[in-house]
DNA sequence: CGCCACTATGACAACGTTGTCTTCCAGCGG
DNA sequence: CCGCTGGAAGACAACGTTGTCATAGTGGCG
């Protein structure tokens, strides 16, 4: 900027005065200075700037799981379009399921003083937050809610959507109907086994615990599930996948079997209407759930003081046909 | 800072040593300085920190069209595996296949002294780079070239992969082959056409431009295109589908067609593989695409001044059936 | 002609850090 | 007892900006 100002042959508030288009600077003048920034490719350094107003540095923090997961990437994009209108960049990261990671990405975003952060937390334990919302970052908890404080937090409807699947597939003549999660020190998939267990009971079936497989999803993990639970003697007649990637995991197990039992999956995902049969889902709106989680977030960035809230995103059952299949 | 320096009875300096970890504090002054800044919840300014030691900024820019396409989502998540590993943290941005708001970003993430960029360019025309890469931001364009000026470049092979997907269909007996892809101007579709067309002369079958419509891909556009092309007097036995979106809209398209023409798609797509056929494809290894660039910036971003390089990625056919059934 | 209002510009401090240099003091050898 | 060494801590400036206040010049008006 002084260099700006030396060949502008004027001060460098003048050079500042221009870069923010004050108004009291004399025509001439400006033309002079824009022709130095120019000439220089000087481009004002926003950290110094906002070092100096003290302002907000616009940027939020929003960490994920994944960001390559479809899922949490259309998240991303409705959190980005958010961030967008309001003016914000977006720091992404993904903590890997690890909440050390988790945690050191929120503090590394707490050190760049980003205006907020959006969290899709791994962790159950969130107490090293407190200093950093009193000391006004304010943060917003999606998908999952926070461990061991109050904070905002916009959820869907984990339970209600497995009852949901439980009682069309029991409406289709199901009795033995298989549960496939993640592990159960995930929140959510915690929150669909009760979903699933309340659905059986709802619904008049037995629960059966020897029917639910809770495991970080991988082709082998899902593999042995089905090789155990839907083949062999007395094999279940439907199974529910407790998320977009056990879903497709099982799927890919079950792409050769004989018989293909029925199916629903919590989560929908990109091209489940053109499977055959077409894969029946409990669906929810992933940018609704990033927008609001966002939306939120801004209003706290804007001073919203208001106490903590809690948002449950309805989710909806759509029949596509795997769901829809008496049991053989 | 200087409440703690205040709390802890030393000056500020002292605070600056400890979160530092300089050797040079007593163990006593230490233990009172971490005691303070655990009360008060102190967090070093990194902005400040970044401004006064004139170091990097910690932070790199990527900008694709859009971060919710699970192609880059896997891009972006490719390139965040290697910043993490460089110690550096990923501002993104959806250009949206808009190159003023390419621009915008680009220039936004210079103010924000980023230690480098990685663009997925929307335009033609980077000569506003010019200045910025001059003023020492390095820049990776990816799977796209830039427009007017020479720069690093990781780019996949989409003429050869083309080619490649024709000689496959002429081989299973096609000669009316169709090729449906993203609008001419995005850099990626007018190559794969250029190969398109080479891969019908290299075949010697002939280049029938009635059967090429290269636009926007909406569920319309490729419902009209489908429609025109694929059924009718004389249809196209075989389509080539110049990316995923194209494929996705094509497969719901031709869902409840009675005969359905055989299809090879440029980039791979979940559950391609379980598609009834199966979807044959070009496939590129995304991840290798992202880590590609990474590397590359990172080079730059530790002074490697060589020439700039141009880095094209193998492609290779992945045949499932789709591409590999006779014409009806 | 003196004074005022107004415009255009600049000097200076401050934002939160850290690098450099200085100061202070304890311990030690002569 | 003096001077020296080295360890611990502080004073001060500077990074690139911008807010505040001061100053210089210009033109109008009584």
């Amino acid at each position: 900027m002084s260099d700006v100002a030396r060949l502008a042959g004027v001060s460098i508030k003048t050079v500042s005065r221009v870069v923010n288009d004050e108004p009291a600077v004399h025509p001439d003048t400006a033309e002079r200075v824009m022709a130095a920034i120019e000439q220089l490719g000087f481009r004002r350094n926003l950290g110094a700037r906002n070092l100096r107003r003290g302002s907000t540095t616009g940027t939020i923090g929003l960490i994920v799981e994944d960001v390559g997961n479809p899922f949490y990437s259309e998240l991303n994009r409705a959190v980005e379009r958010i961030a967008t209108s309001f003016g914000r960049q977006v720091l992404t990261g993904s903590s890997e399921e690890n909440s050390d990671r988790e945690r050191e990405l929120v503090l590394e975003f707490c050190s760049r003083r980003v205006d907020g952060i959006l969290v899709v937390p791994a962790g159950m334990q969130h107490g090293y937050l407190v200093p950093e919302m009193r000391a006004g970052t304010p943060v917003v908890f999606l998908d999952r809610p926070a461990g061991d404080i109050v904070a905002d937090t916009v959820l869907v409807d984990n339970i209600g959507g497995t009852v949901e699947a439980v009682a069309q597939l029991v409406k289709h003549g199901h009795r033995r109907i298989a549960f496939l999660a993640d592990s159960p020190d995930i929140f959510t998939a915690g929150e669909r086994l009760r979903g699933f267990r309340e659905g059986c009971v709802r619904n008049g079936i037995p629960y059966d615990e020897s029917l639910v497989v809770m495991r970080t999803p991988t082709a082998e993990s899902v593999g042995d599930a089905v090789r155990r639970l839907l083949t062999g003697p007395n094999p279940a007649t439907a199974v529910i996948a407790g998320n977009n990637r056990v879903a497709v995991h099982l799927l890919r197990a079950l792409a050769h079997a004989r018989r293909r039992p029925a199916m629903i999956s919590f989560d929908d995902f990109e091209l489940a209407d053109l499977l055959d049969p077409p894969v029946s889902v409990i669906a929810h709106d992933v940018s609704a759930l990033g927008r609001a989680a966002a939306e939120l977030l801004f209003a706290r960035v804007q001073g919203d003081q208001s106490a903590p809230r809690k948002v449950v995103l309805p989710v909806h059952l759509v029949a596509r046909g795997s769901g829809e299949v008496a049991p053989s």
